[in-house]
Formats: structure tokens, C-alpha cells, sequence
DNA sequence: GTCCAAATCTTGACACCGTCAAGATATTGT
DNA sequence: ACAATATCTTGACGGTGTCAAGATTTGGAC
């Protein structure tokens, strides 16, 4: 945590911030704790000093992935703090937004890579803490009659569910191209999400 | 193709069937291409008569779950063939109940393992058949009033995505366990569903 | 039936990987 | 100043995907 340097300085924020260069780069598959370490700079053990083993890595990259899409979120979200409908939509498309520009990590953080997140507390946190997020803004639309009423969290999983998946199987490609040819990824999405809002007015 | 034995037998097929009781038993961290070959009795290169490289049997493995799914969603759909509203339902719940099942096998089709899916035409036509046989269910909602009228594939990507995301989040652990001790998985995918359905009548 | 080309499988090698042990070096607290 | 600790290096281990060379088996042409 302190400033100054010693042998290389914050090594441990070093590795993380090469594995998510090379992870951007190469790919889940090119994700090598040796490459990230020739990446800082350091011999291919060094990083034993600050990660027991490669599954703490990819935690600390997947929180830092969750970071950022936690604030991507709040930046869309936080201007129409008394316009829920218009916040949902934001939201939401900033979600989709985030999943394709950062499709690795995306995968990192959703697709099994990670074995124990449980074993991860600042993972665990920021994770519960974006959904409490969601959560928030799908009350907000159910007092204002957007979203029906319902278990928020109910709501909240029924909203991220279908935004996760749509996006997920666009990802794979499981999204045939005969579809994509007729309907752009934003025209797809909101259809999907205004199934779940109620009718204006 | 011939059922007759040479070297081993048809041991393409023994090398997949290897390989998915494998990814079952140890996750797919633990599936190789040597150790499948042990298991199934040949040495470490074998493999290489029948499959160009590793992701060529992540393929065929992941060909293989998909006509799994494909059999059971048929298996689940066909009795309700004049009771659309059912028929969703059940096929519905039949693909939920094979990504619990079937997790690891769930995540080589769907999470971004397989890295050129449109490599492999049996991966590629099998996973067309299974999103057109839910385009059927869907249309037959939409004539029967259980869905709303619009393009049949765009519904389909909607009740398809709702339940992919949400047995996705729910397998990666995202679903916090305030809520999941509230709620049972058939609750939450069935509301979640619901949102989606028109009320009967 | 014999023989040859092709398919199938084995052996051995290579570079890369995650991980660990032993030791060197720098930092911190006393 | 020194001792304890954190950090980093070197070197090793078994496991991995892949390839090349060669052995073995098969199926078809004659």
C-alpha cells in the first residue's frame, strides 16, 4: 500500500494491470502467470510473493473487472436519478456496452473461470455490491410503476438475467446471423427489456 | 463409420465419450488431451488421428451436449404440443434442469471455451436446430396469445436469453444467498418467465 | 491371395505451464 | 546496527499441447 518503492515498487498491482493487458490482447488463453510476470518485469516466480496461485490472480483481475463495471453503471445511471425509466434503459445498455468492449473479462468474471469465488472477499463484496445496485434502481422503477410489483431482488434477477444472457449468447455467437442481419444488438436488447417494463402511463 | 474393429475400435467416439465423463468428474480444468487418451487406452499423441488439435474435441464434446440438450428439450415439449402455455413451460424448465445437471458440460457450449465455434459445422448446425426448434415453441406462443405478437426470433432471443442468464448467474454464484434462501430456483425462473408470458385469458 | 497406399497408433522430443524449495536481496521495526 | 520479514531470483519438478518419425494395421487393386 505505501508509496515508495522497494525491490519494483507496487509489484502486486503491476501483475494485475499486465493481466489484464495480455488478457485484453491474447485472450483468456494466453493468460500465463509467467507472461505476466516478463510483462512487470520480474522473474517467473515473483508473483508467488502476492498470489498464492493463478485462480488469486484471475480474482483480483475479475474484482477489478467488477470495479469498473460497477462505476461504468453508476456513471450511466446516476444522471436520471429522478427519471427511472430513463435510468433502467441507461443502465442497462451500459451493461451491454461493457460486456462487448471487454469481452475477456467479461468472461473472466461470468463463465467459470473463476473456481471458488467464495474464497475471494473483495470479489464477493464488489459482486454483492453491484447487485444491490440493480436492485436500487429496479425499487426506484417499481414505485414509479415501470417495473410491476414484485420481490425487488426477484425483479432485480429477472432485469440482469435477461441483459446477462442476451449478451452472453451474442458473445458465443449463438445469436444466428440471420437475426443480426435484421435487428442491430440495441434493437435486440431493448426489445427484450421492454418485454419486462410496463406500458408507459 | 464402420462397426468392425481395427487398432482400438471407433475410437473417436471412446475418446469423447473419455472426455465428457471426464469434464464431469473433474471440470474442465481438469480435461486433457492425455488424459483422455489414457482412459481410453492409447497413447498421448492417438488423439491426433481423429482430432486436429484440443479445441477440435472441445467441439465434438460440446456437439455432443448440445444434441443432449437439443434430445431433451424435444423429450420435454412434445406432449404439450396443443398446449402451447405448458409446452413453453416445460421446455423452459427442461433447459434449466440440464445446465444444473450437466454444469461443466453447460459451460464448454456456452462460455466462451470453444474459441471459433463457426469452425465446426456439426457445432454450428446443431446449435441452429435447437434455436429454430425454440423459434417453434415460441410461434406457437405468439398464435395462441401466451406470447405477444412480434418477430418470432427476436421472442425467442428474449425467453432464450431470460433463462440463459439466469441459470448462468445462478451457476457462477452471483445469485446472493439472501435471495436464494427466500426463494426456490423453479420460483425465480418462473417469475422471471412470467414477465415475459401474457396473462391467461 | 498379395501387395501397396492410407489410416491408425506409438515413441520420443520440444517448449510452455503452474508450482515449490532454496537462497539472495532489500525493507522495516527495534 | 541488527534481526526479522517481505520481496524477488534461480532452478527444479511433473504435467500439458503439439509435432516428427516410425511402427502397425487396414482396405482396396490386381
Amino acid at each position: 500500500m505505501s508509496l515508495k518503492k522497494y525491490h519494483h515498487g507496487d509489484l502486486k498491482n503491476a501483475l494485475i494491470q499486465a493481466g489484464i493487458k495480455i488478457l485484453a490482447k491474447e485472450g483468456i488463453g494466453g493468460l500465463s502467470l509467467r507472461k505476466v510476470a516478463q510483462k512487470a518485469g520480474v522473474s517467473h516466480s515473483a508473483p508467488y510473493a502476492h498470489f498464492p496461485d493463478k485462480q488469486s490472480l484471475i480474482a483480483a483481475i475479475s474484482t477489478e473487472g467488477f470495479k469498473q463495471l460497477y462505476a461504468e453503471l453508476d456513471i450511466a445511471v446516476s444522471p436520471y436519478s429522478n427519471n427511472p425509466r430513463r435510468q433502467l434503459a441507461e443502465g442497462a445498455w451500459a451493461y451491454v456496452q461493457f460486456a462487448i468492449n471487454n469481452t475477456d473479462t467479461f468472461n473472466i468474471m461470468f463463465s467459470g473461470v473463476l473456481e471458488k469465488e467464495k474464497d475471494y472477499p473483495a470479489f464477493v463484496e464488489i459482486s454483492r455490491k453491484t447487485f444491490e445496485r440493480v436492485v436500487d434502481v429496479v425499487r426506484v422503477c417499481q414505485e414509479a410503476g415501470v417495473l410491476r410489483p414484485a420481490p425487488p431482488e426477484m425483479m432485480a434477477i429477472s432485469v440482469w438475467g435477461q441483459l446477462h444472457g442476451i449478451v452472453s449468447l451474442m458473445l458465443e455467437g449463438q445469436i444466428p446471423h440471420t437475426v443480426l442481419d435484421r435487428f442491430s444488438v440495441r434493437e435486440i436488447v431493448f426489445f427484450a427489456l421492454n418485454q419486462l417494463i410496463s406500458p408507459p402511463q
